[in-house]
DNA sequence: ATGCAAACGAGAATAATTATCATTCGCGCC
DNA sequence: GGCGCGAATGATAATTATTCTCGTTTGCAT
């Protein structure tokens, strides 16, 4: 677990607890770059942490307010946290095997603006998400 | 209630029942374009229609599998369905009154197709919504 | 080391949706 | 128009994701 994060947290407003740690932790050294709170539950359960689910679910929200983390609403009624480096980027999800895929797309992003600005909007967020079958060879439901 | 439903239920595969000729006059002839199952549900019981809770959901569910509808996934946490009417469009949600209005970009959706080919996707669908705050008079919460 | 507010863990509560199952309905056939 | 039967319905239980409650523990400043 890393030297660093405690002063991480503490930057962000946080004071320093061992589930934080953990759940931070995982995050940036984990396997996974996007997870959910029953992700996050079972991964630290599986590394004999004792964190309850619902300290989970508190801290990914904390994270999320404090700039720290990202939350996405993909398909499947469940929300998806990912580490926020300060880039935006978009989504294409396999619905085969769930392997996702992150884009940046600077035409997309303004065509955006445009469109909210000519129906009278302010933009305060987006969300977009392709779904498809990848064909990577990495996916276990390729043909 | 219109004449020709019960036809056009039929020719969706779907027997003309009394709660599905109710819910689909909703969607044609009622006020509101976007509407929850639970939306659905209050409309018909103000009505005076007495429509289970759990009917209003597998219908909406058929109608859907049906082509009939299409489902949003809007934030929130419940979904929202409207009637299909073949064009595909997206939706800019006011975060403040809940106002929604439609859209359709080509240029959006030319650079998604060439996105997922590039990542090697086979395009199924997409979710795309855009967040903010509208500026209409409409709106009960402008400045 | 001590104190105390903040954070935690376990489990209850909630919200959206789905499953179960006894009763009712739509519809083809007499 | 009445029968019969499988499909559809409605009430309610069950499920899933998430939040709330509350007694206990912990981080951290004194
Ligand atoms: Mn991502
Ligand atoms: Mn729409
Ligand atoms: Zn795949
Ligand atoms: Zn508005």
């Amino acid at each position: 677990m890393n030297e660093l994060e405690p002063e991480y947290l503490k930057s962000a407003g946080l004071k320093s607890t061992l589930p934080r740690l953990k759940v931070l932790d995982l995050f940036k050294n984990g396997q996974e770059r996007h997870m959910s709170a029953e992700d996050v539950y079972q991964l630290l359960r599986d590394s004999g942490d004792n964190v309850g689910l619902a300290t989970v679910y508190r801290v990914l929200t904390q994270f999320e307010q404090a700039g720290l983390l990202v939350r996405h609403n993909f398909e499947g009624g469940k929300s998806v946290f990912e580490l926020n480096e300060g880039t935006h980027h978009d989504h294409i999800v396999c619905m085969q095997c769930g392997h996702v895929e992150e884009f940046y797309d600077s035409a997309i992003e303004s065509r955006q603006k445009k469109i909210a600005a000519e129906l009278g909007f302010t933009i305060h967020d987006h969300s977009l998400q392709i779904y498809g079958d990848c064909t990577k060879a990495k996916c276990p439901h390729r043909r």
